[in-house]
This record gives C-alpha cells, sequence and structure tokens, in this order.
DNA sequence: CTGAAAGCGCTTACAG
DNA sequence: CTGAAAGCGCTTACAG
C-alpha cells in the first residue's frame, strides 16, 4: 500500500543540489542564466525527490494562476463534452490546467453567480452555451479577469461560435428546396434558458421561410423536453388538420429520438416524413441522418486559443469574435416530400424505412 | 466594455471594514468568534470589493488546494461524461473545484505521468478508467496525495467500479436462455489498453459460456475500432461458415453503429440477429437496444464522495471499494435465434426490423 | 473578541 | 552566473 509522504519542496531540492533556491527556481523554469552544472545537479535532485512546483505559490508572485476555467452547463450533451474536448486539448499544449464548472439548474446557476468561484483561481474564464441574463453578464464583466464566450454571441467581449441562424437557414432553405411546404420546427424545452443556440435556429428556420416567401405557421413550432416531451411535440405534429411532411429538429440527439418516435408510428423517413438534425454527432452518420454539421471540438479549440491569447498579450484585443462555419450534410432522412416523388406509392417491402440497405450510408 | 479593475485583496477589505486583516479572515470563515458587528462590517465591505478569496494565498498556508483532479481519457464518450458529470455535482456540493486532465493518445499519457501535474495542486486524484502498466501505478503511489480508481479495481487502493465481469456474464446468459448457442463478442481495438473493463467483460462472457458448456469459438470474438472497424469486424462475422446468431456488443455506442450496420445488410434484428450493448446510455431506449446497465454518474458520485472522505479525515481507510450493480434491461432487440422461434418465417411487412411499431418502446 | 506577527513556498529585483 | 532578502495574500498560534 502506498505511503502518504510528504512533498518535497524547493528548499529540499536546494539542499540536496547544494544550491540557493533562486537557482533552483530559475533552473526549473529553464532561464538561460543558469550553468550548466547547476542546471544538472538541481534536475537531478529535483527527480529523485519527485519535486513539483506548488502553483499555489508561485501564482501568488506571479499573480497568475496556469489555470483557465470553463463554465457549462454539463460535458453529457455531445456538444458540451466535445467543445470542451478541444478547450482541454489546447490547454494542455499551453500547460494550463483545465477547471470545470458544470452548473446544470437554476439553483446551481444563481450560486455560481453569487460565489463567483472561479474569481482568483483562474486567469480567465470561458462561458459556454449560457443565455444570460443582464445581472450575470455584469457580474463576469466585473470579474476583473478575461472572460471569452464560447458558442454564443456576445457584443464587446471575445466570443467564439457558429452562425447558428445561417445554419438553420440553410437547413430549412434544404427542406424547401426538395419541395417540402409544411416544415416544422421542433425545440427543446428550456425553461432556464441556458443556450442562445436554441433560439438562433429558430430565428434562422423563419428567415428562410420568410425569404421562400412561405408563411410562417406557428402551430408547426413545438417544444418538448425528453422522451416524453418529444413524443408529444410529434404528436402535436401528427394531429394537425394538415400536418408537415419535413421536421427541422433542434439537435441530432433530439432528431434521433424523433426518428424513433415515427419509426414506432409507422411513418417512414424520409418517404413520409423528412427530418432534419442539427450537429453532426458521432450517431448522425450510422443512423444516416441528414443534419447540419457544427466543429464543436474546433469551438473549444478556439476558445481557449483566444483565451491563451488574452492572457499573455494584454494588447491583444479583447473583443475579437471567432465564427466557424456551419455545412450541410445531406444523408438519408431528408428527400422530397411524398407528394413530389417520382416513385410516390404506398410503402411495400421493397420501399423500406430508412435505415435499411437502400438508404443506409456505403 | 468591461474594464479589468484589479482584484480586492483582505487587506482592502480589512481598511474598508475598519478591522484587522485576521478578523476579516476569521468573519469569512465564519468562526464563532468575531462580534456580530465586525462579522457585518466585514461582510458588508467584502461585498462592496466583490472580494473573493485567493485560494492560492489560503492552500499555501492550509496545506490544502480545496481542490480534486480527475485524470481521464477524455468527456465525450457517454461513460466518460456521465461519470465526470457525478463527480462535478458532488463536489460542487462540498465547495472543491474540479481540476480535469483530458488524456487522449500515447503521447499525452506519457508526458503526464512524467510530469504529474496534478501534484501540489489538487487534494486528490480520481483516474477515470485506464489500465495503468505497473510504472505508472508506481508513479501515482509516490504522488503523496489520495488516489481513488474508478471504473477499475485497484487492490489495496481506493476504488470504485462495477462488476463488469458479472455484468456481461448476465448478459451472456440472457442470450443462452433465449436459446443462442452461437453468440459473437464485439470489442473495442483497444491498442492503448485505456480500459480493463472491456477485458472484464470479456472474461464475463467467457465465464458464462463455460458454466453453460457451450465451447468457446475464438473466430466469434471480434474487434473494431471506429465506423469502419465495426462494419469490418460484423463483417468476419458474416463471413463465418456458421455465423453467429447473436453479437454482445461492448458498449451501446458501438451496438447502436453494429444496429445500423446490420439493417444496412438488409438483416433484421432481432429476427435474424440479437444485439446486446453495455452502459443504458441515452440512446439506448430510443433505440429500442437490450442492454446491460451501469449507473455511470453514480460511479462518479461515489468516487468523489470517497475521495472526499479520504481527505477530510485521514483515519478513514484509503483502500475503500465501492461496487455498484449492474442490470440487464431486455428491450426490442434481443429475442430467440430464428429456430427457436414460434413465429419463424421469412420477413414480410408485417413482419417488420426493429425501431419498427412492434418493437418500439412506448 | 481582536490584532500584531510569523510563516506557508515560491519569484524577482538587487547586489555581487 | 549566484545568493540573500523582500514580498505575494492569506491563516494561525499567541498575547491581550
Amino acid at each position: 500500500m502506498p505511503e502518504a509522504r510528504p512533498q518535497a519542496t524547493m528548499a529540499d531540492v536546494a539542499r540536496v543540489a547544494g544550491v540557493s533556491v533562486s537557482t533552483v527556481s530559475r533552473a526549473l523554469r529553464g532561464m538561460a542564466s543558469v550553468s550548466p552544472e547547476a542546471r544538472r545537479r538541481v534536475e537531478h535532485a529535483a527527480r529523485e525527490l519527485s519535486f513539483a512546483v506548488s502553483r499555489s505559490a508561485s501564482s501568488l508572485v506571479t499573480g497568475r494562476t496556469g489555470r483557465v476555467a470553463v463554465l457549462t452547463p454539463g460535458v453529457e450533451a455531445w456538444f458540451l463534452g466535445a467543445a470542451v474536448s478541444g478547450v482541454a486539448s489546447v490547454l494542455r499544449e499551453c500547460e494550463l490546467d483545465l477547471l470545470v464548472y458544470c452548473v446544470t439548474d437554476m439553483r446551481e446557476r444563481t450560486e455560481f453567480f453569487r460565489r463567483l468561484p472561479a474569481q482568483r483561481n483562474a486567469d480567465a474564464l470561458l462561458v459556454v452555451s449560457f443565455a444570460l441574463k443582464r445581472e450575470e453578464r455584469e457580474r463576469l464583466d466585473a470579474l476583473g479577469m478575461p472572460v471569452v464566450y464560447v458558442s454564443q454571441h456576445a457584443p464587446d467581449r471575445a466570443s467564439v461560435y457558429v452562425d447558428d441562424i445561417a445554419g438553420a437557414r440553410s437547413g430549412t432553405r434544404h427542406l424547401l428546396n426538395l419541395g417540402h411546404r409544411r416544415i416544422a420546427f421542433l425545440q427543446s424545452q428550456d425553461d432556464t434558458a441556458f443556450a442562445w443556440s436554441s433560439q438562433d435556429r429558430l430565428v434562422g428556420y423563419r428567415r428562410a421561410l420568410e425569404e421562400a416567401e412561405s408563411p410562417y405557421d406557428e402551430s408547426l413550432v413545438v417544444r418538448g423536453r425528453g422522451r416524453r416531451g418529444i413524443r408529444e411535440a410529434v404528436g402535436q405534429l401528427l394531429s394537425l388538420p394538415q400536418p408537415p411532411t419535413a421536421i427541422f429538429v433542434e439537435d441530432d440527439q433530439m432528431a434521433i429520438e424523433t426518428l424513433a418516435v415515427l419509426r414506432s408510428c409507422g411513418i417512414r423517413v424520409p418517404h413520409q416524413m423528412s427530418v432534419l438534425g442539427f450537429d453532426d454527432q458521432d450517431l448522425a452518420e450510422p443512423m444516416g441522418l441528414s443534419t447540419i454539421a457544427q466543429p464543436a471540438e474546433e469551438i473549444g479549440r478556439a476558445a481557449a486559443r483566444l483565451a491563451q491569447a488574452i492572457i499573455s498579450d494584454p494588447e491583444c484585443d479583447p473583443a475579437r469574435h471567432v465564427v466557424l462555419p456551419t455545412r450541410l450534410i445531406p444523408r438519408a432522412t431528408t428527400a422530397p416530400p411524398p407528394e413530389r416523388r417520382a416513385d410516390h406509392r404506398p410503402p411495400t417491402a421493397q420501399n423500406p424505412s430508412v435505415g435499411s440497405a437502400d438508404a443506409a450510408p456505403h
């Protein structure tokens, strides 16, 4: 069994190496003004004692913590996991540590903004996918540390995001171009207003309809959270006097659940209903899901790079924006609506639903 | 635009409140020996100045960082994301910060164990899903801080895990009980030996076969990584002289991809092939996937609680183990093999594949 | 109940 | 190239 032994300090290393603490500090940070001989002895002693410098002590004097904090509504959703991964990979290269604040409900959120635990414990804060209230924004402004907004547009603040409006607009256009005229939009129930993206995607959807001079029908915009909620939202659409022929779903996770609901009702995708997602997460391709791809990991990477730039160069424009592209990936869940299809005919075993031989990738 | 203003120190608060720094420190930590009047003034001043205590400074004197570190091969895989979420939620309650070290490839791994950046920067380290080499284990033992092993059994060290052997054994037994005699096992390609779980699940599979006196056939154990790899692994099975009638897949993500591959070949699940996963991740239910559920988030929570216990109570048994249960969740992707089915007959439109009306959840 | 002082482990001018 | 000394912002005996 391992023994807990006291950790070596710089003074210990100095004693073993036969030099002063100053020299140890300089040698370990690779400063030039150290003789090869002293450097060798210090490195040897440090290794022998398993010495690691205490960031608490060094940060006290340098004023830098060597840490970057991320505030996120979680890490389980595909986008968040990928974004945090991207952040982590860049920080590792910069030898910065990653502090994660997961805030999943309103109580935790209130508590975070009250205590602001990141204050003085990180050199920068990345805020991922939060639709902030004005007071919250002001709290962050008063933090006295660089803040980078991720997956959201923040005027006059550093931010990294994709143009959700443009992405949703091109997705909707894709459906319009296929000949759909009744296009539904399925949104997550977002009581706590965690994400802007959801709202922006709806804006993009509406804009594409406007541009096509296709009437906006409120009854085609439905919301649902969780398995049950999605089933009910789809139920709303299917019970409309004129049901839609296509559903644009806010993200791939919900889109895949929507596919399952439709299949369980015996509705064939895309023959009777087109489904379009947003994200291009790992399962989108195997499921044959048409979607709007966004580079989640790259968003995280760009945000971390931006934070690092602001930290290390105070002259750097602190309101810099990075906007990354989305791309439509048409797969097997979008097709012309039934009335427009050349092969329009009732279902048979030769005309199976999505995921079967004729529709799957490869 | 926000102004970066210098952060207030305890001395600032003391000045504004008209008391000494000691009193500020005591008042802010809620110690009893502070007069109501002094406490009020301190709290007021602290709020006014947006004061937050510097953990760097306090940890230098208390010897505790107020941080717990997690070493993980990522946060994107379902299990890892859920486990980290669980850790985060418990730490938040304890007002401990979460430091995340994502190590995704061999180079980063080597680097982590060389530098050990968590040393002296956290009060405990949680190691998630790593199949450690002896040297790596020794490095962690020498760390001089509590280490909790998550999702892996570590003799004489604190650890939290599910019994993967038992889980895989009961899954395999489920397939045997349905009447399957040719059961394949699909494993991830695991060059870097990141996870023990994979190996243990194979052990459980073999054990169940032995117990049923069902012969172990090496050609039924296949490996593949990524989309392409899974397709090839399934191809191996389908080209066997005697193909399997069921596939036990190492995790749900791969199982869902396997379903997509089978569908794209026109093989109906479960009528022609049963598929069983492991995890019970979010999409398992909507996909109708039969699986072995494991409580990933609870594993994370238990690990964080264990770390907290060891940190705050040095008398606490540092080798405590927490073993959590797995449960078989039979859904729509497992059924008796074709030759044993009462309704054995060729595919028709009335006998659709998984996910269609008769098989889906409600 | 309160404050002055020492000290945690580093880095950084400063002097040599 | 090197070392002694000051100081970063706290907490904690210690004395009152």
